[in-house]
DNA sequence: ATTAGCACTCGACGACACTGAGTGCTAACG
DNA sequence: CGTTAGCACTCAGTGTCGTCGAGTGCTAAT
């Protein structure tokens, strides 16, 4: 579709104006050296490049800027990927040894990392916990009509939520259920608790415990998934220091975005799909606060189970060769954390 | 040290342009009407005002703006606390009977209360830890060598640490020393653990289980107070609507210091001393990025002892009036709700 | 097919004048 | 004597104008 030249101009465009963050003029391709040609063909050639909708001007006597369309054929096509740097390489692989025991902290400091590494915005989803099951609950009692339900998983991660519990249920009542199901459910996936109590442990709980229907409502209450995967962002201000952002009214749009959780999960699901690396450039983003912005972002699996998604969110004109470098990398190491984390 | 009418002109002031955030002139107090002399007149106290500090001009025909020492007068002999709005009222109101079982989220809530009645950003550090006891302690076994500790507080606060465990210590060991340490501890003050274990408990435990050192090493690391204390924020984007920082630099160190929590509690714990409502001006403020604002702190207490701060961060131009007789409100409130959390 | 040359476009920038809000001072007033 | 009307003065903000220069498109020469 388009010829040797065409793409190799292409590329040096998006490749100055990357660095540059201003209209690329054919002179100052010429000079660059990697193109042989003069100002005049390069102008030429950016004539058709622009009819092909590739690139666009701000105003007639202003250089040229990549169009979302010239953002996608150059990931699609032109970019290699970026080799990660040696120091880069260093403080990753030094986030890998380090010791951490909490889930939470794995993640949050995944993310940390890779803003910092790329003074972009990091987006971490944590592993969807249906890989988890059970492994211990308790009731503790912390009041005459409520208690503390404890979820502990294989993983070490512990949930816990405050429910209600009828004043006239019984002590050794409660410690008998809590015995039974600690039996009948460990080993069982998170996802899968509600309705095996439901199901199979039930009847179990109603011989040997009295109001066995209201202790249920109870169990429904405390095994409610809260599916509160949530989402680690860092590096948000780091948006502020790209001059597509020295409107303040951008930066609020955007910031209030990264407030709201539930959406940023939603555009983060619809990426998941997919495994690998996925780029969404511009307004092929659904959400319009970052319609000039890119969001690139990398699935792991686990034993061919998706797993989890780090992702990138910077300005279209981001540095995508070292970002999807980056975050392939990191995806691997990551998969390779989690598997031996689960054993 | 002001005369009357001087006390009633700088009110004024202060009063439009917290309203307008513009320099104010002597001929629109002259026009606001509840100064009833002419601008000219006005003109010669504002001079006044000016050489003994409270007033600044940006330039030389502009009109003045008040200073900090202007501010600091102002909140000090005159203003009157702001009568809280029905509606703002209405929405306290239904803040309070709202049932919320965790701390966390009563405090999330507060915070998201304050911000979006104030329009500015709000700031609130939970209530002192040292007021909970232990009500159950447990180490559940997720691997060989690690287990997870979870420490429920009478308040039904859940904490939870993964600790490393000898991989030659036996399972019976360990619920024997827990049996041992619930009985023991339960009711104990959190900040207290640690100390107890080893001087009381310390010798019990060592009777009925062998490597008892070594256990104690794992509760040293179970009980570390991890002075998670932590700061709630919200609206932090509120901010960016003020005109003060239109410009992105400044909003950059801003929500940079929100970032660091630990800057954050340390200008909270020099706040929270003193009892009741403190107000501080721009440079009052110990850090530099908060120079251009006021922070403005409730502390309640609970039986005499400080319990929690709740605070407002604005522009030094803000609406003190109304925000002192929120917090003024809402500590009220809040102290009467934790007393009865407590019981 | 490539490139040098040239006329043309248009935003950025500095110079300039104008406007208007606001001041300080002085003199008149009650 | 305190208050006020009047007036000259200051200065940020705004709009206009001309210049500059980076960049373009087109044409003709190589």
């Amino acid at each position: 579709m388009l010829t040797e030249r065409q793409r190799m101009i292409l590329n040096a465009i998006i490749d100055d104006y990357i660095r540059s963050a201003e209209p690329v003029g054919s002179r100052s391709i010429s000079k660059r050296g990697d193109v042989g040609f003069s100002a005049a063909t390069i102008r030429n050639e950016m004539a058709d490049l622009e009819e092909l909708g590739f690139l666009e001007q701000p105003h007639t006597s202003a250089g040229r800027v990549p169009s979302i369309k010239g953002y996608r054929y150059y990931v699609d096509h032109l970019v290699k990927l970026g080799e990660v740097s040696d120091q880069d390489q260093q403080k990753i692989r030094s986030f890998f040894t380090e010791k951490m025991n909490q889930m939470e902290e794995v993640i949050q400091h995944a993310a940390m990392i890779l803003s910092s590494l790329t003074n972009y915005t990091s987006i971490v989803l944590g592993p969807e916990s249906f890989a988890n099951s059970l492994k211990h609950f308790q009731l503790v009692p912390i009041s005459d009509d409520a208690a503390v339900a404890i979820i502990v998983t294989n993983t070490g991660h512990v949930e816990n939520r405050t429910v209600s519990i009828p004043p006239d249920m019984s002590m050794s009542d409660i410690e008998r259920a809590v015995n039974i199901l600690n039996t009948k459910l460990t080993g069982v996936p998170i996802s899968r608790l509600k309705s095996k109590v439901h199901t199979e442990v039930g009847q179990e709980l109603g011989r040997y415990v009295d109001q066995c229907e209201r202790l249920l409502a109870v169990l429904d209450e405390a095994f409610k998934t809260d599916d509160e995967n949530r989402v680690y962002l860092s590096g948000t201000t780091n948006m502020l220091t790209q001059p597509e952002f020295k409107d303040v009214d951008k930066v609020k749009t955007l910031l209030d975005l990264f407030e709201e959780t539930p959406t940023l999960m939603r555009m983060f699901a619809s990426q998941s799909h997919a495994n690998g690396i996925q780029v969404k450039i511009g307004t092929e983003n659904s959400h319009e606060a970052i319609s000039n912005c890119s969001l690139i972002t990398a699935t792991y699996s686990l034993d061919g189970v998706s797993a989890g998604t780090i992702g990138i969110l910077g300005p279209t004109r981001m540095d995508y060769a070292k970002v999807i470098g980056l975050l392939d990398l990191l995806s691997k190491d990551m998969a390779v954390l989690l598997g031996r984390w689960y054993k």
